[in-house]
DNA sequence: CTATATGCAAAGTCTTTGCAACCAA
DNA sequence: TTGGTTGCAAAGACTTTGCATATAG
């Protein structure tokens, strides 16, 4: 059994909540797409696997999935929520593709250092720092890329 | 008259549109509220003027702004689109009180030449970089904040 | 058994759009 | 006049919530 399902069957049960066979379906698929998914398509994925899951559902579990760790929640400028996997995550950025939405990742720690200085001086306390940079991903660019994804 | 005043009509002119007294009751106000604004608190401010304005006329006038370089949009970790004044603005960052909502700016070379080795690296085209730190501001940290803006 | 979970539909937010009345040029 | 503008209400997109039913423990 992965750590993953190791770490929510303990915080169910820590929770007096229940392991049910969506949670677990919802996890598993979670933990299967990629790095970065939205609400709509991962539930797409889950009613692959067991059509009558709602969406609440998969929403409930996300939810679930943030409170111990195992997923990350962005809203990037497009509005709407993503997850990442949160489990062993260190800090990092992103990188977004403006047209085909693909979402990079990167580390760097001249940015927590940039912003360390910047809350020294501002009298913030820093609880987190988000980098992200948007534009075209490597094959969103150039002539060819017009017609990549469409 | 002031430049803003001066840019939207001639982006009014060019686009052959017209130039109504709610646009100017919004322009005016925008530009007196603070420099970060959410649809709604401007919608507050202008009906302080205007009382019949409607809603989608303030979301129709910042779309407007946005195009002609008065405004610019930015969607943060709440999810609501705040504007901020876009003339003669600098590129800049922000500083984001997760319990006020106070939104400071600050400006900082390095992070731009970071954005540009992390773009070199992965060939990625940036358009935009933006930093985001969340956390406390001065005014609500420490144990007389607890009641500050409650 | 009993408290939690689920799926559905309804309600909530925030934003955009359709439309008849209105008004700037 | 005439085509853009406005305010309203309706529709949209995304997310949350209420509730009766289902089910894990």
């Amino acid at each position: 059994m992965r750590d993953e399902s190791r770490i929510l069957a303990q915080y169910l049960r820590q929770k007096g909540l229940k392991q049910t066979s969506q949670r677990e379906t919802v996890l598993r698929l979670f933990l299967e797409a990629p790095k970065h998914i939205t609400v709509d398509e991962l539930t797409a994925r889950v009613r692959q696997v067991d059509r009558k899951v709602g969406t609440s559902t998969v929403y409930r579990c996300l939810k679930l999935f943030t409170e111990c760790g195992l997923a990350l929640e962005s809203k990037f400028q497009h509005g709407r929520a993503c997850f990442e996997h949160g489990y062993k995550a260190t800090p990092h950025h992103h990188l977004i593709c403006t047209r085909c939405g693909r979402i990079d990742e990167f580390e760097n720690p001249l940015i927590e250092a940039v912003a360390d200085k910047i809350c020294r001086e501002g009298d913030f306390r820093s609880e987190e720092a988000r980098l992200e940079i948007y534009g075209l991903c490597a094959a969103c660019q150039g002539p060819k890329a017009s017609r990549a994804e469409e």
